[in-house]
Formats: structure tokens, C-alpha cells, sequence
DNA sequence: TTAGGGTTAG
């Protein structure tokens, strides 16, 4: 081509008439290879891309994640036009450089291109990531300036932005004024109530929305479960399959509804939501397959779980799925299979993050590794670059506390290079408690009851400390204390699920159908088999300085130990009884649950505030060590 | 070319 044709070409509609919808056309990575030879093609015949062919090629080159070439052609274009921002500006966006993004929209600013619908939703969702809400407010300005406050699209976006910065006033006001409402917009306001623990407002506008759709659904019942809530999570999932016909669950409501199943621990639940994920085609989703290992894992079938894990091995490489394999066998007391796992993934070549430690670290402690822990402490700075949180200095404090070594312990608390949170001195305090170290957990209370005076746990097992060391002076005092603060004490509470239905126990409770079968069984049946196999009730746990015989009886009606009991009378030999607790085990009955497994010929896994334990032949998984 | 729901830890 003769150089003296190039600059009339480059002005020529021709070319740009020809090439857009071809660009238009290409988009996807499998099109990737066809799009450069377009590319080179026009580059050879000396045609240069004017703002709205720019604007193609750019959405081409971002839509198969090659941000550079699209990043390069927008520079190379001499007239920009507020398309080709628009188009370089979702490029960034949608590829996570959200700092990028406002960069380049400083720059749009600057050069006086106005921003339009299709602009200011990009800009709002990159200021909800950055928390920038100062900014985010200045757009709100110039969308009202603009004519824009009555656009969709723009409107939910902004109340997306002060939901993400957590000014629900703004949000909500925003969302009155709107003449036309669009669903998502009322989604995005219930999502944002139900991250603020607002849960009636959510349910308020949830009730009133002319027409609801999967997304609604979704945002209900994820906040729900993020609230704790996993009842109403569960219910409202049903109802939803119910009564609206119309709407599909998709991916992300199954990974809503899950956590709702681990933390009540409901895997007869758990199950049946994994077979209608299949039923539905969704279980190849690698999302799904990792919300189902947790969801197995927290519902203690540590073998549904690792199956979960293989299946997304076979095709993926997923850190998630890594973290939560070594988690799961992190909770369950399994330190040399977190440990292996944590191994495997580095041959795999997956890079470990913050949470991969987190796991490992408390792997290690739950399993008594403290050498092989401090070793991987060591590493995760100086080989694999993660620099250590409080959540791992936390984990290191209950690794050399659990073993005994608080010395280490309190002078790992001192060289710390933040201040120590709830995490650190919870962890010390339970290190004291199991080593009799008064004067260590005296500091570590006052730590906490500054730290988190709302926090019951930190009162009750101070108290404990000074009950087992027969100080009931100080138990008294600590009374008094927690009176004058106005704590209440977060009652133990256990369930289990039998034969797919879930009972609640309280500790005493007798409100129980089956109460009376119970008591029978623990107060006469259960003490004479285990007392002959050597059990000694272990009344250090009680609290109350009272008569040893009313002590015992306190133990006896434990919450778990209700639980257990039920389990064992209405289910046939060799069920496995699975039992949840809202507070640790106490130790009493750690001893009775062995006793019982072997006796009784049952395993019993317990998952408590903390871990799982598994309890087979007369021995526990966590080697009597948590 | 545009908005809303998101699995792992604590």
C-alpha cells in the first residue's frame, strides 16, 4: 500500500463500516485468534481505528481477558469519544482493576467527555469496591445534573454504592425517591439491610415488592444464613420451591442455602439439597462443589467431603477448594492430612493465601504438631509471601498454649507487630485453664473483659479456672461482675438430627416428649454401665459450690449428654449419632462420650465451638488433646 | 456496552 493513501483511508466511513460489526461479532476467547487476524489485516492496509471502532475492539480484546491489547488500542485512538471510555471503562471493571477504573474516569473528567448511563453504573460498583463514597457521591451529583437520577440502572447503582459503603440512610432515601423502581433495585436494598443485621426491614420489603425473582429469593435467604439464621434460610428455600414457580435456583442460590445446613448441622438436609443441585445440573459448578465439602465437613462426613474435593480436582485447580479441604480436616483434628494436603497443593502449583494458613496453623494446633506449625509460621513469610495476620499469630498462641508452653505463648503476644485482639487472649485463656495458670489467665480475662465485655464465655470460664482451683470466693465475685455488666450468659445448647428431624436439648431440659426415657436412661441405666468401666465424675466442671451429689447431677444432664442419649434410644446399632454443641465439650463429659462409644459399640461425633471429635472404641479423635 | 444475590477463615 502506497504511505501517501494511509491518512485517506484512516478518514474513510468505509473502513469503520466494514470492520464494527465485525469486531461486534468476535467476541469471546475461542474468537480471539480470528479478531488479531482482523486486526492485522487492518493494520496492514494502514487503517487506524477511529473512537467508535476503538470502542469494538477494545470490548473485543477485554471480552477474551486480553486487558492489554485492549488497554493499547485505547491509547492509540487520537479523538476519544465518551463510547471508548465507556468500553475501556467495563474492560477494567469487569477484570477487577477498579483503582484503574477511576483512573481512567478522572481522565474522562478531565478532557470534559460527560459521563452517561452507561458510564456512572461502572464507576458506582468500582467506588462500592474501593469504599470511596466520597466520590461515589460526587457522581450522584452529576448523574442529577446530567438528568440521570431517574435512570435504572443508575438509580440501583447508587443505592448499591451506599449499601457497600454502609450508609443505609442514604440508600434508603435514595430508594423513596425513585419514581420508577425496578426489582433490582429493591434487591439491592434488601441485600443491604440483611448485611446490616436489619433482618425485619429486609423481610418488610421483601413482603411489600410488587414481583419478586431468583435474585430476591437469593438475598433473603443468604442473609438469612449469614445472620445466623439457618432455620428461617432453610424454610424460606422451601417456600420459594413452593410458591413460586416461576423462579429457577441457580449456582448462587445453592451456595446461599448450604451454610444454612453446616451450621445447623443438617446433613440429611445437606444431602437432599446436594441431589436437587444434581437433579438440576448444577453440581459440575466448582462453587457448588466446594460450598457441599464444607457443608459435609460441618455436618462431620469428613468422606462426603473429600469426595466433593476429587470431584473438583478433576477438572479444576481451585484455591478455595484447597482451603477448604485443609480446613476440614483442620476442624476434625486430622493436623498430618491438613498438613499432606497442604503439601499437595503446593506440587499442584497453587499459590496459598492468608485463609491456606489459617487452616494449616490451626491443623497443626488441634493435633498437637507444634514443631511442624512453627515451621510452617516460619514459611509462610519467608518462602511463600504471606505476611501473618492476627488470625495466624492466634493460631500460634493456642499451638504452643494447648502444649503447654504459655511462656512461649505470652512472649509471642509481646513481639507481635499488632495489637492483640479477642482471638489472641481467648486462645491464651484457654491454654491457662488447661494448665492451672492463674496468674497468666488473670491478665488474659482483664484482656478480654476490656476487649469484649459482652462476651459471657470469657466470665464463665474464668470462673471455671477459679472453681477448679477451689476459689469460690473469686467464682462469687465474677457473679457479681457479670450481674453489674449486664451479660448474660449464653445458655449450652445441643442438637442432633434423628432419623432427619432435629431436636434441640438445653442443659436440664426436660421439655422433651421422650424427657422421661431419658432421665431414666442417664440417671440409672448409663451411670452403672460406665461406673463399672471406671468413670469418675469429673465435677471440676461444674460450676456452682454446691454439694458433690447435686454436682453430679448437674453433669449428668449436660446438653450432649441429652442429646446422646436420645440418639442411642431411638436409632438401631451401628447408626453413627452426630451431635452439635454451641459451646466446647467440657471434659466430664469428653470422658462419659468415650465410655459410651465403646460400651455402646456407637460412634459418636460431637462438633463443638471448635472442632469435631470422633468418638470410636472407648477414644476420641483429638487424642483427649483440645 | 449498563444494575441486584456469592462458596473457604474468624
Amino acid at each position: 500500500m502506497r504511505t501517501f493513501l494511509k491518512p485517506l483511508l484512516a478518514q474513510d466511513p468505509r473502513f469503520v463500516s466494514f470492520y464494527a460489526p465485525i469486531f461486534q461479532s468476535l467476541t469471546g476467547k475461542n474468537l480471539l485468534k480470528l479478531g488479531q487476524q482482523v486486526h492485522a489485516q487492518m493494520a496492514l492496509r494502514g487503517f487506524e481505528p477511529d473512537a467508535y471502532l476503538g470502542a469494538k475492539m477494545v470490548a473485543m480484546y477485554a471480552s477474551s481477558d486480553d486487558l492489554d491489547s485492549a488497554v493499547a488500542i485505547f491509547h492509540r485512538v487520537n479523538n476519544p469519544s465518551t463510547l471508548l471510555y465507556n468500553s475501556i471503562i467495563r474492560a477494567y471493571t469487569l477484570h477487577g482493576f477498579s483503582e484503574e477504573t477511576m483512573e481512567i474516569y478522572g481522565r474522562m473528567h478531565c478532557l470534559g467527555l460527560k459521563g452517561d448511563n452507561f458510564t456512572y453504573p461502572f464507576v458506582l460498583k468500582c467506588c462500592a469496591e474501593l469504599s470511596r463514597i466520597w466520590i461515589g457521591k460526587c457522581v450522584h451529583g452529576l448523574s442529577l445534573r446530567v438528568g440521570l437520577e431517574s435512570d435504572m440502572y443508575v438509580g440501583t447503582s447508587l443505592i448499591n454504592m451506599y449499601v457497600k459503603c454502609c450508609d443505609m440512610s442514604d440508600a434508603r432515601r435514595l430508594f423513596d425517591k425513585m419514581t420508577v423502581r425496578d426489582v433490582s433495585s429493591w434487591n439491592a436494598l434488601i441485600a443491604g439491610y440483611m448485611k446490616d443485621g436489619e433482618i425485619c426491614l429486609a423481610e418488610d420489603l421483601f413482603g411489600q415488592m410488587p414481583g419478586r425473582n431468583i435474585v430476591s429469593w437469593t438475598a433473603m435467604i443468604s442473609g438469612y444464613t449469614q445472620n445466623g439464621l439457618a432455620e428461617q434460610a432453610l424454610f424460606l428455600f422451601d417456600e420459594m420451591l413452593k410458591k413460586d414457580s416461576r423462579v429457577k435456583p441457580n449456582w448462587v442460590t445453592i451456595i446461599s442455602v448450604l451454610p444454612a445446613c453446616a451450621h445447623s448441622a443438617a446433613l440429611e438436609r445437606g444431602r437432599n439439597i446436594h441431589n436437587f443441585a444434581s437433579r438440576i445440573g448444577l453440581e459440575s459448578n466448582v462453587s457448588i462443589q466446594t460450598a457441599l465439602l464444607a457443608m459435609y465437613a460441618k455436618c462431620g462426613s469428613l468422606l462426603d467431603a473429600r469426595q466433593c474435593f476429587e470431584r473438583v480436582r478433576q477438572t479444576q485447580n481451585n484455591l478455595v477448594a484447597w482451603n477448604t479441604m485443609i480446613t476440614a480436616y483442620a476442624s476434625h483434628g486430622r493436623g498430618s492430612e491438613a498438613v499432606s494436603t497442604f503439601e499437595d497443593m503446593i506440587v499442584a502449583g497453587v499459590q496459598p493465601d492468608n485463609i491456606t494458613f489459617t487452616g494449616l496453623l490451626s491443623g497443626c494446633s488441634h493435633s498437637g504438631l507444634v514443631d511442624v506449625g512453627l515451621k510452617y509460621f516460619d514459611y509462610m513469610k519467608t518462602v511463600y509471601s504471606v505476611e501473618p495476620g492476627v488470625e495466624h499469630y492466634a493460631c500460634v498462641v493456642d499451638l504452643l498454649g494447648r502444649a503447654g508452653r504459655l511462656a512461649e505463648a505470652k512472649d509471642l503476644i509481646s513481639k507481635m507487630p499488632m495489637q492483640a485482639g479477642p482471638s489472641i487472649w481467648g486462645a491464651m485463656l484457654s491454654a491457662c485453664r488447661k494448665y492451672h495458670n492463674l496468674e497468666i489467665a488473670e491478665i488474659a480475662a482483664s484482656c478480654l473483659f476490656i476487649l469484649e465485655p459482652e462476651n459471657s464465655g470469657n466470665y464463665v470460664m474464668l470462673s471455671n479456672i477459679y472453681a477448679e482451683a477451689g476459689m469460690w470466693k473469686e467464682v462469687d465475685n465474677l457473679r457479681v461482675l457479670l450481674k453489674a455488666q449486664g451479660v448474660k450468659k449464653n445458655p449450652g445448647c445441643s442438637w442432633t438430627e434423628v432419623n432427619g428431624k432435629a431436636h434441640l436439648f438445653l442443659g436440664g431440659d426436660t421439655s422433651h416428649p421422650q424427657a422421661k426415657e431419658i432421665y431414666e436412661f442417664l440417671l440409672d441405666e448409663l451411670p452403672k454401665k460406665i461406673k463399672a468401666a471406671g468413670y469418675v465424675p469429673d465435677t471440676s466442671f461444674v460450676l456452682h459450690d454446691v454439694s458433690e451429689e447435686e454436682k453430679e447431677h448437674s453433669l449428668t444432664t449436660h446438653s450432649e449428654k441429652l442429646a446422646i442419649a436420645l440418639g442411642l434410644l431411638n436409632t438401631s446399632p451401628g447408626v453413627v449419632l452426630r451431635v452439635t454443641k454451641n459451646l466446647r465439650i467440657c471434659g466430664d463429659c469428653h470422658t462419659a462420650t468415650k465410655l459410651i462409644s465403646r460400651i455402646y459399640k456407637r460412634e459418636i461425633i460431637v462438633r463443638d465451638l471448635n472442632r469435631f471429635h470422633h468418638f470410636k472404641d472407648g477414644n476420641c479423635s483429638c487424642g483427649d488433646y483440645w
